[in-house]
DNA sequence: ATGAATGCAAATAGTTTGCACCTAA
DNA sequence: TTAGGTGCAAACTATTTGCATTCAT
């Protein structure tokens, strides 16, 4: 089974549990979602008008809403202002890296940080919801970052 | 040396080094924003008006920015849409624990989540610029916790 | 048939900006 | 005197919402 095809069996769950209808633009729209990888509104919109012309700006905001009330999507904010979002893949977490030269994102996993954050959280008299976790830096590649001067 | 006197000492420092001016506004602004923690702009200016009245909105906001360029603040984003902006005490650093609940900041410092950090940076070829460590839990504490029902 | 989903446009919220007036130096 | 600062209102950006229309069931 694909991600494309998990992430639809989980939306056909999740809208049928719900009483919700299918419709052709929810499937258009994850399906330009799973292509991507912490793509913004405006990128994703975008690329769903590029095969589905006509599809408003609210459907895929409220679509985006679904995809992560249904679990398969990640809501991002990596502070340019705008909202990103990422397929969710069961049982598995990660944090980020980006740089702030290029924009590049890049994914990480440090069990560590995760076992001290949960004692943090607990010497703190708090139950861990959730948590965010992102380093910013730069990423000293001159051919990757375009952002980098071509000599 | 109190924590106002060394930040308004480190304002007026920047603001000479820019060729800026010192400015009634400025100084009032840096006095109400010292007596808070995490405040948002709203409460901030909410506070100036209190005492300064017919002070505006923007100029709260540049204000802000020039705190934060002088080293006297950091801005925040807890999710809730809204900036907020805390006093920068010199060479100490610390992220967050959010009550998603009450709304209660706390802060921590888990230098071994530190060392990690840099060595994740390290790892992707990154050199680390800053970071943003947020962990969102619920506080159960009754008493202290505004959202809690009283019985 | 009928209620939910869509697309558009208008509304919102936080923040920024243009500009005439004011004020520190 | 004069550049920089302030206050107001208008502009902006990302997102949400109201509503008439369309579509899945």
């Amino acid at each position: 089974m694909t991600p494309l095809e998990a992430a639809r069996a989980r939306l056909e769950r999740h809208i049928d549990a719900q009483g919700m209808k299918h419709t052709r633009q929810r499937v258009q729209i994850l399906e330009a979602f799973m292509r991507g990888r912490h793509v913004s509104v405006e990128e994703l919109l975008r690329d769903v008008q590029n095969e589905a012309p006509g599809t408003g700006a609210a459907t895929v905001y409220r679509t985006l809403k679904l995809f992560v009330e249904a679990g398969i999507a990640h809501e991002r904010n990596f502070g340019d202002g705008q909202a990103r979002y990422e397929p969710a893949v069961e049982d598995e977490h990660h944090d980020h890296l980006i740089c702030t030269d290029c924009g590049t994102i890049f994914e990480f996993e440090e069990p560590e940080i995760e076992t001290r954050q949960s004692q943090v959280a607990e010497a703190h008299g708090l139950s861990l919801r959730s948590h965010r976790h992102e380093i910013y830096g730069t990423c000293n590649r001159r051919e990757a970052c375009p952002r980098w001067p071509r000599s």
